[in-house]
DNA sequence: ACTCGTTGCCTTTTT
DNA sequence: GGCAACGAGT
């Protein structure tokens, strides 16, 4: 997200030595060079900006010098204490806005911190830099992209635009799609990025035939993205890096820039990320030899926010390790722990507290709440998923008819989208609106997708994936076919494939219809470029596309239903297109940006630029009186409601089945838990269901084992296990399975649940099995390590299969097998 | 070049 | 159970 700058501000940048005063926005009595400046009588007083805070609270605020971590439980107000700390440097250290750097992981959070900055200090708030860390690094890049061999203009790559390109590469290498998946690749070359290890290194090191063409992959992946003059979300923050590491006195004029850095969500931050952070932050006394003489400039003061407690994105490359070893990695840091929490009951906190505490390697931690006891949890074990959507709705009526609850007040949770289905079905049976967060989004989707490749593609010809993806699309003819013949030329003689396009009546072997086609195409597409050169509002722009492209008219001659809703969604684009030409400012992710010299109102590319790093849940309205609120546990970060559902919690579901088997992920499972525990104010009811049926099949699951590790005299169950229906009641007692009970329920319930072991088991061989049953995680005297595949016989008799990875799948009779279970 | 039918695959996802 | 991606048929 990024709209256009305030006057003055390259020239802020541009030259170190006139900091701040440069700014005409900026307050001239706040100029930090001046030391003691004189005290702009507008604004909180000191007292003012304590008010309210606790002690650990307003040490963090007015805490100078050292690197400073603070640790703040969920709930613990540090959304507060960054505030006030910020609004504390401008105005009682004299910080000069322009100099603040402040990192969020969310545009959404980002605007929400600059907004009550500014309502605390006033409008020279404006000028910091508030903004994701992908934000501010595209900032950075387009003002430094020659120095990369980049155009300004460079496109940035989605998670769809990412697969595009692969499954290309993938072709181009010749690559059997089965054996490598373009998303499984993704997700190995973004590991490397995060890692900071670029094209060479993963060569070099390459040990089997394996790595070697993964890292091939790699290497075409990037120079199809630099053909593209594009960059990925990984490459963002890497780039940024390798440019500081590479240019020392780009590094440094960021580093005079910026002398308060602070980061929100710690935990979450990627090697990459750490990297950037400590090449702003760390004192060059200690980096590779001395850069220059003389100038060196003082580290800026850090300050880190998060919870390690709440790290729920290893996933995707976060690393927890970034918080756990910040002292380490910050030598003199000091650290602030917030343990009171401002939300919850202390039975809420107490049965998080619990359950959290299971986790090993973790820095303790005590949430407590003055809010009193509250509720006990109320708990309930449905039959199946549509039993636990009942129990949800009929709860829901009952808080709202006798409780004075309102909807609005009620979220539901799950593990995985899929989940909300069932929710909506009863939700639309029993005429309670609701709202799911999440799923699929606004800017996913088809016809978005479309519009904004025309956009980017007028924006950055070189931009590959984007171009094709339009280039048919409505149809006019260009198949396969003439793609190929274009591709080969740009290949044959080294050119783009927009140059190709061009000339494409050089292009050998080409229809002559097909190159008819083409010349309509290009003749369109310079004739939309030349608005975009003109300047044209981005909205306008817009509208042409959709108009000249024959997208709209394509949609409108349409008899499905659904394009109906495409143009609608088309609409909505258009509208906010419109809203942003008229007022970039506006809107949830405004952030002055610095955008080329001599463009004065925003442009396409400023529009583009906003989109691509803008997500919408950002844009979820919050309030609606009468609207159920559902979502993953995953999006429920960060938020909190009187009344929580925490639904699902069964092995396999929840703790997810491909975590069973694995301590880390696992233990990020119980971190998500806690995540979900944590959201809840008052209320907070946990459910499962004994059977639920997963792609078709009917899936008998175990209770979750975090269940086992709330104490039991918090929760109140309404109906438990024993309250089933005989014939659904087997041999499960809570999350531990006896092994064996020949009964048929018995039988069903084990043949299920093997098939789930036995998918997970096929996709990650050999790991773990506790109180034996499918998917725990055993260890074997000689075997080692592996997972339970099934199990058959009764007592004595039981008989396992374990798959022990390298060593096979062994069927072992477990009286004898020196099997242990983790 | 386009359309339709079959197969295969499934987390989570702030950017 | 649902979608997307591929392949065969027109």
């Amino acid at each position: 997200m990024s709209t256009p700058s305030l006057p003055g501000f390259e020239h802020l940048l541009a030259d170190p030595r006139t900091p701040a005063t440069a700014d005409p926005t900026a307050d001239p009595t706040a100029d930090p060079a001046s030391g003691r400046a004189r005290t702009p009588r507008r604004g909180p007083s000191r007292e003012e900006l304590l008010e309210g805070l606790n002690e650990p609270q307003r040490a963090a605020v007015v805490h100078a010098g050292a690197p400073l971590l603070v640790v703040a439980g969920a709930g613990s107000g540090k959304t507060r204490v960054l505030t006030r700390r910020i609004a504390w440097l401008i105005q009682e250290r004299q910080a000069h806005p322009g100099s603040i750097l402040a990192i969020t992981f969310t545009n959404k959070a980002a605007a929400e911190m600059k907004e009550r900055v500014e309502d605390l200090v006033g409008k020279r708030a404006r000028i910091m830099w508030v903004s994701t860390f992908h934000s501010a690094c595209v900032r950075i890049l387009r003002k430094e992209a020659d120095k990369l061999g980049y155009k300004s203009s460079f496109s940035i790559y989605d998670a769809a635009d990412q697969k595009r390109l692969m499954q290309l590469v993938c072709k181009d290498l010749d690559l059997d799609p089965k054996r490598y998946q373009p998303g499984a690749l993704l997700h190995w070359v973004s590991n490397h990025k995060n890692e900071l290890r670029d094209v060479d290194e993963v060569k070099k090191d390459a040990k089997n035939k394996l790595e070697e063409t993964y890292a091939a992959v790699y290497e075409l992946y990037q120079r199809r993205l630099r053909e593209a003059n594009a960059l990925d979300f990984d490459d963002l923050i890497m780039a940024t890096v390798n440019l500081f590491q590479a240019y020392p006195e780009v590094r440094e004029t960021y580093r005079r820039r910026f002398r308060h850095v602070l980061v929100d969500e710690y935990q979450d931050t990627n090697h990459a990320q750490y990297a950037l952070i400590h090449q702003l932050c760390a004192d060059p006394m200690e980096e590779t030899g001395a850069t220059d003489d003389g100038q060196r400039v003082e580290p800026a003061e850090l300050m880190v926010v998060g919870d390690a407690d709440q790290s729920i994105y290893a996933f995707r490359g976060a690393n927890i390790r970034n918080i756990l070893d910040f002292e380490q990695d910050f030598p003199n840091a000091t650290s602030i722990l917030l343990e009171q929490n401002y939300r919850s009951t202390q039975t809420i906190l107490n049965a998080a507290n619990a359950v959290i505490g299971n986790n090993k390697g973790r820095k303790p931690k005590r949430l407590w709440s003055d809010a009193g006891d509250g509720a006990r949890i109320v708990g309930y074990v449905a039959d199946d998923e549509h039993d636990e959507a009942r129990f949800v709705s009929s709860t829901i009526d009952e808080l709202v008819d006798e409780h004075g609850v309102r909807p609005a007040d009620v979220a539901v949770f799950y593990r995985t989208n899929a989940q909300s289905r069932v929710f909506e079905e009863v939700f639309i049976r029993t005429g309670q609106p609701y709202k799911v967060v999440g799923g699929v989004r606004f800017y996913e989707r088809r016809e978005v997708r479309d519009a904004l490749a025309y956009l980017r593609m007028l924006a950055n010809p070189d931009d590959q994936v984007s171009l094709r993806r339009i280039l048919n699309t409505p149809k006019r003819g260009i198949g396969d076919r003439a793609v190929e013949c274009v591709t080969s030329l740009a290949d044959r003689d080294r050119i783009t494939f927009w140059d190709a396009l061009r000339r494409a009546d050089d292009a050998p072997g080409l229809a002559t219809r097909s190159a008819t086609n083409i010349r309509g195409f290009v003749a369109m597409v310079e004739e939309l470029q030349s608005m975009v050169d003109a300047g044209e509002r981005a909205d306008v722009v817009l509208e042409s596309v959709l108009a000249r492209s024959g997208y709209i008219a394509e949609l409108e001659d349409s008899d499905d239903p659904q394009d109906a809703t495409r143009l609608e969604n088309l609409a909505e684009l258009v509208a906010v297109a419109r809203e942003f030409s008229d007022d970039p400012v506006a809107g949830p992710s405004a952030d002055p940006a610095d955008v080329d010299a001599g463009t004065v109102a925003p442009g396409l590319r400023d529009f583009l630029e906003r989109v691509a790093l803008v997500a919408d849940t950002d844009s979820i309205p919050q309030d609606d009186d009468g609207v159920v609120t559902l979502m993953t546990l995953h999006t429920a970060k960060g938020l909190e409601f009187p009344v929580v559902f925490l639904t699902g919690l069964e092995d396999g579901v929840f703790p997810h089945a491909r975590a069973l088997g694995d301590q880390p992920e696992l233990e990020e499972e119980r971190r998500l838990a806690y995540v979900g525990l944590t959201r809840a104010r008052e209320r907070l009811y946990i459910s499962r269901a004994v059977v639920r049926s997963a792609w078709g099949a009917p899936s008998h699951n175990p209770g979750s084992r975090f269940l086992d590790e709330l104490p039991v005299d918090l929760v109140d169950w309404k109906r438990t296990e024993a309250a089933q229906t005989s014939w659904s009641r087997p041999d499960l007692t809570g999350g531990n399975t006896r092994l064996g009970t020949p009964t048929a329920a018995g039988r069903r319930n084990f043949s299920s649940a093997a098939v789930r072991a036995d998918a997970a088991a096929k996709s990650k061989p050999a790991r773990e099995v506790p109180s034996l049953e499918p998917g725990d995680r055993v260890l074997h005297d000689s075997f080692g390590m592996g997972t339970v595949v099934a199990l058959e016989g009764v007592a004595e008799k039981a008989v396992a299969s374990i798959d022990f990875g390298s060593e096979g799948v062994k069927r072992l009779l477990l009286r004898y097998a020196p099997v242990e279970k983790l």
